[in-house]
DNA sequence: CTGTAATCGAGACGGTACGTCGGGTCTTCAA
DNA sequence: TTGAAGACCCGACGTACCGTCTCGATTACAG
């Protein structure tokens, strides 16, 4: 374990020296989602991210060990936006979260960098990491709130008691998510189709109904 | 439009000089698996793939205009090996294609390579392009089979007459597929967790009788 | 012309607030020192000598401008060594300062650092200014000092009276070490070789009876 | 001993790949010496050589390791200008020889390098090396020429037979090279006074008739 | 004592240059 | 014409120092 000294100054009392300033912080990672705008998760380079900042490299780097830590932390708190209003019903529900999340991937910064960070975490471990715990358990609160909030409604059955109920209530809520963010991720990149209305409808009806209910 | 001479050697009757090695073209493909194996997308060079496959980087850029494309290239002939052998009912063959795909995308090279190249083509239609007709488009063809034998044997209803029928056939279609390689691609690459029997019945039982059918 | 506070602490009277510690002094350039003996003028860096003296880099730029300022404070002080003690003859006190300023030279710290701050004032004015009164006067003094002493043993003819004579000497004298200090660093950093007492002998013996002398 | 891939590429027969350009040579020691002269030691970067010279950084590193040896052999060429004509005695070829040297070391590329890269050269072995051949070596044969010349005249008396008259040969010019050179070279850079004329003769009076002539 | 005004250690900061690396092109020679 | 070798231009990398700055914590001397 290396021992890292980037990102989290966590302002300790004892705490000596100029402290980082907190202005810099946000400026860097605004910088960050406008250059990804502009010219992509290609071309992006840090030195362009500085200048647009108003910053040195050195303080880039005193923060983010690498491009791809800076951009999955510039990049997740556009994630905060996403909520689970009440519909009404878990269609509703549904649908609405899709087309949220549609809305985020199709923002260019969204869509040019997550993939790309994702490629990189194949072959580095502290990214994937921070890729879960900055992006991934945002998401995925919703997929539990949205089935307890069914269960309670009587849309879905109850999760079943004891251990092995709890267990399959897990599973089943890491599939319904990979199915849902899969299918959204997909559509926008691969297919390079928009999410709208009607998609997030059928899509919404064949969770619910399975194949069978598309004709 | 660029003057294209890569690719497509296309032996023309009148072509002089002396012909270019197929072997050669093998030995690169072949390196560039093996290199995205051993060191990741980010860190592969092209300086490293002709090294490997004992070539100069000229005879790489005589053949593909960038590393993107020859990515896209090497990976793809992998997905020649999908298949939809019939194994009697929807679900088993949903099971079936579903575990192929996570074998697939579970090797090394394809795991780091694929969401790489889709990053890119976000800012790069050529790209875009390329992707669709070597990869994306030999994937769809598996969904579009399994839907006709599916309704061939009553599992699934007919598509509706006339041109509205066909169009709502394209497009469920369409979505079946982002679905299915959405769900696989988001489980390896995202949640990083492996596509195996059990996940594929579950999976291929929600997709069938929906989200009511989990509990 | 720039308000200068660095240097001359100048212990006004109505100098209020905590005074600079005259210790700090001397271990920054004790410490500069050293650094250069270990590292060379090239990689000498200001971090470097601050953590040997145990004291933050603020502290050696409140007291000095630049690098160059405080290496030839550093090395200033060394020249205080140089004497010319009474050995009856004007040859015996060359040879005397000679080898004196030989051994001086022979000194990593100021074999390193003399020169290159020497090649810095060329396009610094300031800073030759500083070399000047620092170093060049206190050699030449003992110039000065060892001709006059000379001309009361009656080994050197007495200035011509006036102001022309007066002119003649101070050229005599500047010729004079401009032939003596430059032969001894020549031999030093250019040929790289010593400064022992046979080249000495040899040395005062040209100067003395010139070229014929030698053979 | 470091493999030096560096400098003389000494085209072999059997040389595969694109030669080296000359062009680009002699682009970057002009280069440099302009950029010497517009900037100063101090001040000088590769980069700036390497537009000027209209050339990448690469280039420059292929072919010297640092900015040292660049530098030193960009201002060697500029010693193989001096010259030793033959003005018919002894005293009027020193005058010529201190002029010529004195001319050079005014300009201001030389002036501003030669001393920096000799305080180099004290912690940088190779780099004294280079600067022995390139620079000392062609400087020394002009005292051998023009002793020798004397001698023919008889102004100064021909060696000592055996080896013991050959090595007191060696030693005599040795000497006389570090206080001609060195004498200049003080002048030049720590008096930074000029060497004209006056000086000459007055510096070359010294040289031959000693101490006592100058009164 | 107590406030004021400096000094001090620590380290963040904006810069500038470093020396290296990789991409993609071009040049030479051999096959 | 292909192909290997490698020089070349370009641009980004991540690091190292520079000299400045902002902190909080110490001092001395003045009132």
């Amino acid at each position: 374990m290396v021992a890292r000294m980037h990102r989290s100054p966590c302002p300790r009392k004892g705490r000596t020296g100029r402290p980082r300033s907190v202005e810099t912080d946000r400026a860097i990672l605004d910088a960050t989602r406008a250059a990804l705008v502009d010219v992509g998760w290609g071309k992006l380079t840090m030195s362009e991210v500085a200048t647009r900042a108003g910053v040195a490299k050195t303080t880039l780097y005193r923060r983010w060990a690498n491009k791809n830590e800076l951009v999955v932390d510039a990049v997740a708190v556009l994630f905060d936006e996403l909520e689970l209003p009440d519909r009404g019903c878990l269609q509703a529900d549904i649908e609405g979260v899709v087309l949220q999340f549609g809305a985020l991937l199709a923002r260019p910064e969204t869509k040019t960098a997550l993939m790309a960070v994702v490629a990189e975490s194949t072959t580095d471990d502290a990214l994937r990491e921070r890729i879960r715990s900055a992006i991934v358990d945002r998401q995925k609160r919703l997929v539990l709130l949205g089935r307890e909030r069914a269960q309670r409604r009587g849309e879905l059955p109850p999760d079943g008691a004891g251990p092995e109920g709890a267990l399959a209530a897990t599973r089943a809520v890491g599939l319904i998510f990979d199915v849902i963010a899969g299918a959204i991720v997909h559509r926008t990149l691969v297919s390079a189709e928009p999410v709208d209305a009607a998609w997030a409808h059928q899509f919404s009806t064949l969770l619910l109904t399975g194949l069978g209910g598309l004709g």
